[in-house]
DNA sequence: GCATGATACGAGCTATCACTCAGGTTTAAT
DNA sequence: ATTAAACCTGAGTGATAGCTCGTATCATGC
């Protein structure tokens, strides 16, 4: 259950905590933190009403995070976490065609699941010094990748540099569907979205003879 | 030199100015968010601080703009409008694979040349009512490209429903773009990403023999 | 049972900031 | 020269919000 944590003093958690009473004081800050999140954005989102929404004092919240963007540090990454455990959940796809007809349905259905949040966290909540690379997601899956491609080498184009390939489809793909989150998220419910993205992926990557016997 | 001005009166100016005076003003302003945006961020570019750094009093500031949000809705607005004279100012590609070729490098060379600045208008900026698809480029360049496919339809691959596409590989584009603006901006010095991009949408919406023959 | 650290509390401090307003100056038309 | 409209000013206001700190309660080891 628990994400990896960062080492940022500055956004991190403060203490861990040694009882269970404030393991779930942590977790109802870090909930009431989303609803709020959700409600009403990062901007109004005060750690006074996150306090109260929690049913904790003020002085809590300050007792676990050194301060309010390390409150939604931490909701990000827990959120990232759950992502990271989607896609690791599922057996290893065993074509790249596989891969791209998994995880691109997964993270569409992720982010679909809580539209407004995913859009706050894309938007609205600040990155500080804390970037994408560093949650879980990123620093993991890329690395699970670039073996991945290597593996399945025989079924692409000839295309050097692997790990600049396998970044740059990654980074296509979540890119593109956090543009839809953020500014057209009423086209997300099109299933044509995800075959388009998987179609043009798949053409980049795959030898014609490969597409052409995966046809049918 | 000016962009058309937005309708919802929250977001766009309040007077149209009739004399030169006012227009410098305006001007002042406008360049002084914009340096502050890049030095400081949207968050601590206080209303106060831009008016003293344009060198004029705070009530101009508000004789003019609404609120702090129009001001850097028309620092965006401009921004985009000049993408816009950019793409536009050239002559019209001969076909889908030129059309690519010129237009993903101007955009990149566009973020390049202030990356501070567009970073910030892509994150920092609250994107207010008024969405990406009222700005210019969004508004003209869109059907502009869909035209533009529909003229060369005998280049693509059978893909039916070209808006949709348009839309789409625009949409791939600038988001990837935007990624790397946000997360990796020392790779966009890299000119493989241009070349990967550029490759992806070619290998997507091209036939393999228009590819073939356009390959030497 | 006692002591010590962990946990919880919340009134209030400090600082910031978007914005107003009442009055001054400049411009341009008559 | 007069006047009305356009333009400009900046001290002050009201509201908000992040965070501190002195105090109180609880859990646990001995």
């Amino acid at each position: 259950m628990d994400a990896p944590h960062n080492t940022n003093p500055l956004y991190s958690m403060k203490k861990t905590p040694s009882q269970a009473r404030s393991r779930a004081t942590i977790d109802a800050i870090l909930e009431a933190a989303t609803r709020i999140l959700i409600q009403f954005g990062y901007d109004k989102a005060s750690t006074n009403k996150i306090a109260e929404l929690a049913g904790v004092g003020i002085g809590s919240v300050y007792e676990y995070f050194p301060g309010k963007e390390a409150i939604f540090a931490e909701v990000r990454r827990r959120e990232d976490y759950k992502l990271f455990e989607l896609i690791m959940g599922r057996p290893e796809p065993e074509t790249v065609r596989g891969l791209l007809e998994l995880h691109i349905p997964i993270y569409l259905e992720f982010v679909r699941s809580n539209l407004v949040l995913h859009a706050a966290l894309i938007n609205d909540v600040p990155q500080f010094a804390v970037g994408q690379r560093e949650l879980p997601f990123y620093r993991d899956y890329g690395p699970w990748l670039i073996d991945f491609l290597r593996l399945h080498q025989d079924e692409l184009r000839p295309l050097d540099n692997i790990p600049l390939l396998a970044e740059f489809t990654n980074r296509v793909s979540r890119a593109t569907i956090d543009n839809y989150v953020l500014h057209s998220p009423e086209q997300l419910a099109d299933p044509q979205i995800e075959l388009m993205l998987i179609d043009m992926l798949e053409h980049y990557l795959l030898k014609p003879a490969d597409k052409q016997a995966m046809r049918d």
